[in-house]
DNA sequence: GACGATTGAGAACGCTCGTTCTCAGTGATG
DNA sequence: CATCACTGAGAACGAGCGTTCTCAATCGTC
């Protein structure tokens, strides 16, 4: 009966690499330290994945799936599209107010290994294009043109950045008021 | 007169360490790739820099004044604060649209090495607080809120990771179209 | 209770890398 | 010409890490 107890197994690694990868980078986090923080063995560990870069293959994922689920949530309180777009910005809020917030997983795994590991790459930008459709998705209900959508998608990705190093998560109600501003005008003239 | 000679070998190693830890990432680039680049033997490698990480703050610093320099004859072209502004955007079009560009390489190094070295993390956070300050000097020129300003850089930043992983330049236009109506609307409110 | 398969803990291996050391070659000096 | 300080090329060293292997302990089965 191996399926019934592999499947916490997966789980358990995932999340504490992900965490471990996250916080400290992801060359700075050796596998012994993703057995100690999991409780899973390296042997049963390489049982489930092949090697650290299919690890992180698969912790980048996850995280994708979690992205994905808090912009989901986020967006569920509100109706009007208007409203979805703008939960979007407080989403951040609340994320760059957590206490592990260090900047996106993505965009941080990108300017560690991207330009080495085409496999980080294509899981970076799938990210990205996803969350742009995901907006431009929402600007269409607006009525709005295409250039909103890139620019909203914009702000999202530089109140990451900002909030991460600036350490403070002021540029969520930034990119939120300038959001609001850039929807406004393309409503009145579009 | 061995300081005459070692000047062009600092120079030599900075612009070399600059190129391979931007293009590859830091730690994907050994110290021999560094001698190999520079053509300077590691004895006087050591000699001029005590550590790698010694080394790489200097080539942040370098890739700080780059930047700077870049920034300013942009705005140089320009004479009323607005056009300045714009300058950025420019600037940043020309630069996505370069052969190595691959992001900010201090966005890309604390995303590397940040959370593990306070000296990176903050070398970055001083350079993205002098942009800031670049930018909230031009928009008191032009009379308008401190909000404008970090919503203006907010935008240069998520330009900045979109290009990157993108691959495409399209988002300095995007990025430049949104500043000017973020400007025009806190021209027109303030 | 005996035996064979399986498992966990961590030792071991091979490799990379930052840093230092060796040593033959070189140029200057008396 | 002899000596000597110095330099460059790369070997060497020690540490860390991804991955595999060992081996004793354990568990299920007859």
């Amino acid at each position: 009966m191996t399926s019934a107890a592999t499947a916490p197994d997966r789980e358990r690694v995932i999340e504490a690499a992900d965490r471990l990868f996250y916080g400290h980078g992801i060359q700075a986090v050796g596998m012994d330290a993703v057995r100690t923080a999991s409780g899973v063995p390296l042997k049963r560990l390489y049982a489930q994945f092949p090697s650290k870069d299919a690890l992180l293959a698969e912790v980048l994922r996850h995280r994708r799936s979690i992205w994905d689920a808090g912009i989901a949530s986020a967006a569920a309180a509100a109706t009007r599209p208007v409203d979805k777009i703008l939960a979007v910005y407080d989403f951040l809020d609340e994320w760059f107010r957590t206490d592990d917030f260090r900047g996106c997983g993505f965009i941080n795994a990108f300017g560690e290994l991207g330009a080495v590991s085409p496999e980080v790459a294509r899981i970076a930008r799938e990210q990205k294009a996803d969350f742009q459709r995901y907006v431009a998705g929402l600007v269409e209900e607006l009525g709005a043109s295409a250039e909103l959508a890139a620019q909203l998608a914009i702000l999202a990705e530089g109140a990451q950045t900002t909030a991460a190093i600036s350490g403070t998560p002021d540029a969520a109600v930034h990119a939120r008021s300038a959001a609001r501003i850039l929807i406004d005008a393309a409503l009145a003239h579009g």
